[in-house]
DNA sequence: TCCTCAGTTCTAGAACTATAGAAATGTTGG
DNA sequence: CCAACATTTCTATAGTTCTAGAACTGAGGA
């Protein structure tokens, strides 16, 4: 068993990838660099602003997807390091 | 995007793993190989036999964690090949 | 400054999940 | 067959999560 922080890590990482629209985003980003939220929502169909935000906070959170502001924009990323790591599917 | 029935095993075992009790069960199963039921059940402490069985059987459902009934025993195991592919980190 | 657009937070309801006790099922040993 | 044990199913409940509308914050452009 790993360390009891990188399960702890783990279970963030897989309790977000373990929703339909979750992996979805997760796999859009890992297909196309810098999408920003609007970007996102576009490409799936009908999701509300505030469920978006919702699901993206809970990726980001997990550390699985990194966000930066440029502008007034957030742009979205995967983090390769724990992708690698925890769902190396992602990365495909 | 891999194909849609590959995302869909693939929600159901991040889902099975992002629950601090079966990731914990698949840590387990996969340190020490053909644990039954009961043996699982005293590994975790103050788990109701009727939730083990309910974790059990979203783990088993996910492909993630194969069956074998011996006797009166169901063994258990992690399934390697789907581990490898979702979840390696479970190897690690 | 004012308007617009990007994204978040608040609120709330419907759906889902974790949990366990009790009862049921199935298997083995006596 | 009966008793004991392994595991599941049923039922109920408390807590969580998904969802979206409405209201909000913050940045940039006219």
């Amino acid at each position: 068993m790993g360390d009891h922080q990188t399960d702890q890590q783990a279970v963030k990482v897989y309790k977000a990838l373990g929703e339909p629209t979750r992996l979805k985003i997760a796999l859009l980003l890992s297909k196309e660099s810098d999408l920003c939220f609007t970007a996102i929502g576009e490409k799936l169909e009908s999701v509300a602003g505030s469920t978006l935000s919702h699901h993206l906070k809970q990726l980001t959170d997990s550390g699985l997807i990194d966000s930066r502001k440029s502008g007034s924009y957030i742009h979205y990323n995967v983090n390769r390091e724990v992708a690698e790591k925890f769902a190396p599917y992602l990365m495909a």
